[in-house]
RNA sequence: GCCCUUGUAGCUCAGCUGGUAGAGCAAUUGAUUUGUAAUCAAUAGGUCCGCGGUUCGAAUCCGUGCGGGGGCACCA
């Protein structure tokens, strides 16, 4: 006689045991219809699962992310019973639903082709209109390992080792064919609908270890309408308009080529952007109490080896022999040197806080594979320093860089901010007992904050824990940009010291600290948040002046000088094209404002201007624009 | 680094089963002098990524190297 609770505190009671798919009948037709799975006292389970005791039960339907979760986890099963009919041979590794989808990794020799998932797609069709019946079988594990081993599905006899003893070994049929699954699924195959696509084939190594064997995985999007795959489709696509390699080429801001593969060849305009920015930051630098330094870029491989690097970081490190043979390393990092220039002249406590900061260079050879546009590359620009403080100062200084950078991410149009704290990593230097303290303050301070935060088990930097600050970008996607990292090994290891109150020396404490992280990367970030269209006052080429004809080309040049005088980049368009050429040919550049020059202008001193994605004109006075636009030419927090 | 895929004019791309390249835009020149998203015409432009092979003949087929893209691994 089970008592059911429902999501909304109403109960039904049953005769006798009962199906999830007969309580969704007892609560109403359509819900009978559109049912997926259900949970059981918090438990997801197949809807004919029979209940025999009192529990609460809820019914996941299309509409619920577990529904859609099912849906996405019952495609890719379909899509192995696919592959398995079209090339048999193919053994099955995992396929779990993602994000947005699914995959499922497997292992043949011949590779898929982009012609095969199209078959794979029809066959997988096929099977959804048979809608074969769904079955679950519990298995005795010796047995299922025999069976699998049998059939040479190794990686299914090692996902049965994996089950913990106290779980069910279940197997799920959809009509003939079965996989080893813990479930669960859809009644039958009809259920799925077909709105998914396969998207790619890619490799990935068995278990996530690059020492394992390579599979093919094949991914595909699945949803629970028509009207969300086109959906998706459509986000897509709309992200890949906004691509910063593709933006960057068609507005000539930078570009790459194979003599430096991650080097970036910044144009212009790119380098117009970068210089702004860095100037922005100097400004708030300054004020926040940072000395600006230069350390060389070339450095012995002697610091590097004393300082650590060379063991833990040398395999991404450039390294340079000299004539005289001697090496050298191109930096990967600022630290080093900046230590070096803490250790001039004798420190004392009423040094600290020392906020030490470089638009350093520096060089990581980064595997071939991780290259990726701005936003992974070899050589790049940190906005970096390096705070030395006593063990007490270290939280404060903390928060003080976490106000900074969530001041600098907002004058940039990035509200929300997200912090990952990351712990002590496997690869490691320095005691224990020194990370245990490190990572106290650290928490601290992130919890001072009082910001979102969540914890990156094992993943901080080698010398100390770290906090990553991951901000949303117009789209919703979320990048990782600034980090604050606690370091209690470098400074000691590199013989830095103060002389504390009690005339005693002591090492200091290091901050490692970064805002955007890399310029180029934050770049990449920006041309994609903005899609081109960049604020006023960063933007590369902020005024074009069109003349409407050669006659007023002589007051359109003046006009673009008083513009430049006013600190507003400026060119002016003399093509022998028509104006609508001319504000076509610009809007597509992305050129924000647009300042037009005809008779009318010359004759009261004044210019018409035209902002972008606007077709309204605005007509000033000369002197009025350059005053009205010279206090916009700034980031908003100092407006 | 690994798997798949890809590399033709400044850009975007076409070029079927092998017969030494083509379009649009951009550029140049000329005409036009234009009031808010493409004026007309002519001209010029290519080691078809590099190297090697098969072939009478290779942009096209094969091998290899380099680069790009999508993933995996990596991201200190």
């Amino acid at each position: 006689m089970p008592k059911i609770t429902l999501p909304d505190g109403k109960k039904l009671s049953f005769p006798k045991e009962v199906t999830g798919l007969e309580i969704a009948e007892k609560i109403s037709k359509s819900l009978f219809k559109q049912a997926l799975i259900m949970s059981v006292d918090g438990e997801l389970k197949d809807l004919y699962f029979q209940i025999k005791d009192d529990c609460s039960v809820k019914i996941f339907t299309a509409k619920d992310p577990e529904g859609l979760d099912a849906i996405r986890h019952d495609t890719t099963h379909i899509m192995a019973m696919a592959v398995q009919e079209l090339f048999p041979g193919t053994k099955l590794a995992i396929g779990p639903a993602i994000k947005d989808g699914f995959y499922y990794d497997f292992s043949r020799e011949e590779p898929f082709t982009p012609n095969d998932l199209e078959k794979i797609e029809i066959r997988m069709k096929e099977i959804i209109e048979k809608d074969e019946k769904t079955r679950r079988e519990v298995w005795e594990r010796e047995k299922t390992k025999k069976h699998y081993s049998a059939l040479g599905e190794k990686y299914k006899v090692e996902l049965v080792d994996m089950i913990p003893e106290d779980n069910e070994v279940s197997i799920y049929y959809h009509g003939e064919w079965y996989d080893l699954c813990r479930g669960p699924h859809l009644l039958s195959t009809g259920r799925i609908g077909k709105y998914f696509k396969l998207t790619k084939v890619a490799g990935a190594y068995w278990r996530g270890d690059s020492k394992n064997e390579m599979l093919q995985r094949i991914y595909g999007t699945g949803w629970a309408s028509q009207k969300d795959l086109d959906d998706y489709l459509k986000r897509i696509e709309e992200a890949e308009k906004r691509d910063h390699r593709k933006l960057g080429k068609e507005m000539d801001l930078f570009h790459f080529r194979e003599e430096s593969p991650g080097s970036v060849f910044w144009h212009e305009k790119g380098w117009a952007l970068f210089q702004k920015l860095i100037n922005y930051m100097r400004a708030k630098q300054d004020l926040a109490g940072y000395k600006e330094v230069n350390t060389p870029e070339v450095l012995d491989r002697l610091l590097w080896e004393k300082s650590g690097h060379w063991e833990k970081y040398g395999e991404n490190m450039y390294t340079s022999e000299t004539p005289d043979e001697k090496v050298f390393a191109i930096k990967p990092m600022n630290c080093p040197g900046h230590i070096q220039v803490f250790n001039q002249g004798l420190k004392s406590y009423r040094d600290l806080p020392l906020r030490i900061t470089e638009f350093g260079k520096v060089h990581r050879y980064e595997p071939s594979g991780a290259l990726h546009g701005l936003l992974r590359v070899r050589a790049f620009t940190q906005d970096d320093a390096h705070i030395f403080c006593s063990e007490d100062q270290i939280t404060s200084e903390c928060l003080n860089v976490t106000n900074l950078i969530l001041e600098i991410y907002k004058d940039l149009g990035f509200e929300n901010v997200i912090l990952k704290y990351a712990d002590r990593p496997a690869v490691r230097v320095g005691e224990d007992e020194i990370w245990d303290k490190a990572e106290a303050s650290l928490l601290k301070a992130v919890k001072a904050s009082k910001l979102e935060y969540s914890i990156n088990k094992g993943e901080g930097a080698f010398y100390g824990p770290k906090i990553e600050f991951v901000l949303r970008d117009a789209i919703g996607r979320d990048w990782q940009c600034g980090t604050v990292q606690v370091d209690l090994n470098l400074p000691g290891r590199l013989d830095a010291s103060y002389v504390d109150k009690d005339g005693t020396k002591k090492v200091p404490v290091m901050l490692h600290r970064a805002l955007f992280g890399s310029l180029e990367r934050f770049i990449g970030i920006l041309i994609e948040n903005y899609a081109g269209k960049f604020p006023f006052w960063i933007s590369p080429l902020q005024t074009v002046v069109i003349p409407i004809s050669e006659d007023f080309e002589e007051y359109a040049k003046k006009v673009s000088t008083k513009i430049r005088e006013a600190g507003i980049t400026s060119m002016v368009d003399l093509k022998n094209h028509n104006l609508n050429y001319k504000i076509r040919d610009h809007s597509l550049a992305k050129i924000p404002l647009l300042i037009i020059c005809g008779k009318k202008e010359v004759d009261s001193n004044s210019v018409t201007i035209r902002r972008l994605d606007s077709n309204k004109q605005e007509n000033m006075e000369l002197n009025s624009f350059l005053k009205k636009f010279s206090a916009l030419n700034k980031a908003p927090s100092n407006i």
